[in-house]
DNA sequence: ATTTGATCTAGACCTCGCTCTAGATCGTAG
DNA sequence: CTACGATCTAGAGCGAGGTCTAGATCAAAT
């Protein structure tokens, strides 16, 4: 013990759930499921200890799963990286495919968001009409 | 109360699905569900026969599906839209409450979007100057 | 020493949103 | 009339992504 305890600090998964925003359950099946890098290292008495390398991978695995992507493909990313350089060409693509799927998914929602603006707008008006006007239904 | 009479071509399941998108599993699906305003008319065979209206509407709930409402909400704004009219603002609640979120989910997506350009640029940069470079794994 | 709370494993279970199957019927083309 | 494809109903099945349970163990506080 001593002075190396600030260097690694070594937390536990609950403080990573909350650090992450995943819950104690997912990080269990995000492990088994081989979606981080590295095993994660125990305790002698069993429990796990994550790494700040761990929760940074975490993060990103968060930022990528809200943008949509499936586990399988963090699973395969997460493959690639554990199998150190070399392949660094196909994480790019992997990388780059998704991106492109997320500015995709960007410019269809907001193709969705200025239609239900217009109805917004819509309801909206005829609201302030004093709802007199004529709404005919299977909504214009 | 509308004008044409031969404007209501009225479809048979299959030609809807191909207007919308829906397979014609998912269309009875979503009539089961309740997703839609009013009952499906039914020729003297028993087959489905959608008029304009119900392909409009199933196009409105296409947009709303898209955009991540989930199909409990959906039924909930055709039954308002069952019930008539008087509960336009619960219905513009409703839809402005989707909206906000579509908008915090092209914010987070934006920002996603972001991180991983950022990384895509970083395996580039490493890929470009021939993989010499320092790349620590947990991806940087 | 005891209690309390966090964590452990394995595996069952859940919600969501469809998708598919089976077996019957309809309707049109030859 | 016969075939054949599209449609019908009821209900089972599926894949994704977790969530929850049971029963045990660990670690810290009283």
């Amino acid at each position: 013990m001593t002075t190396t305890e600030a260097a690694v600090p070594s937390l536990s998964i609950g403080e990573v759930a909350e650090r992450t925003g995943l819950s104690v359950h997912a990080l269990r099946f995000y492990e088994r499921e081989g979606l981080l890098v590295g095993p994660v290292q125990r305790t002698s008495g069993g429990r796990r200890r994550y790494t700040s390398f761990d929760v940074e991978w975490l993060l990103i695995c968060v930022k990528l799963r809200e943008s949509g992507m499936p586990l399988a493909d963090l699973k395969h990313f997460a493959e690639l990286v554990r199998h150190g350089p070399g392949n660094e060409a196909e994480r790019l693509r992997l990388l780059d495919a998704h991106r492109q799927r997320v500015d995709a998914q960007i410019q269809a929602l907001e193709e969705c968001r200025s239609v239900i603006a217009w109805k917004v707008g819509v309801y909206a008006e005829h609201l302030a009409r004093g709802e007199a006007g004529g709404l005919w239904d299977p909504t214009p």
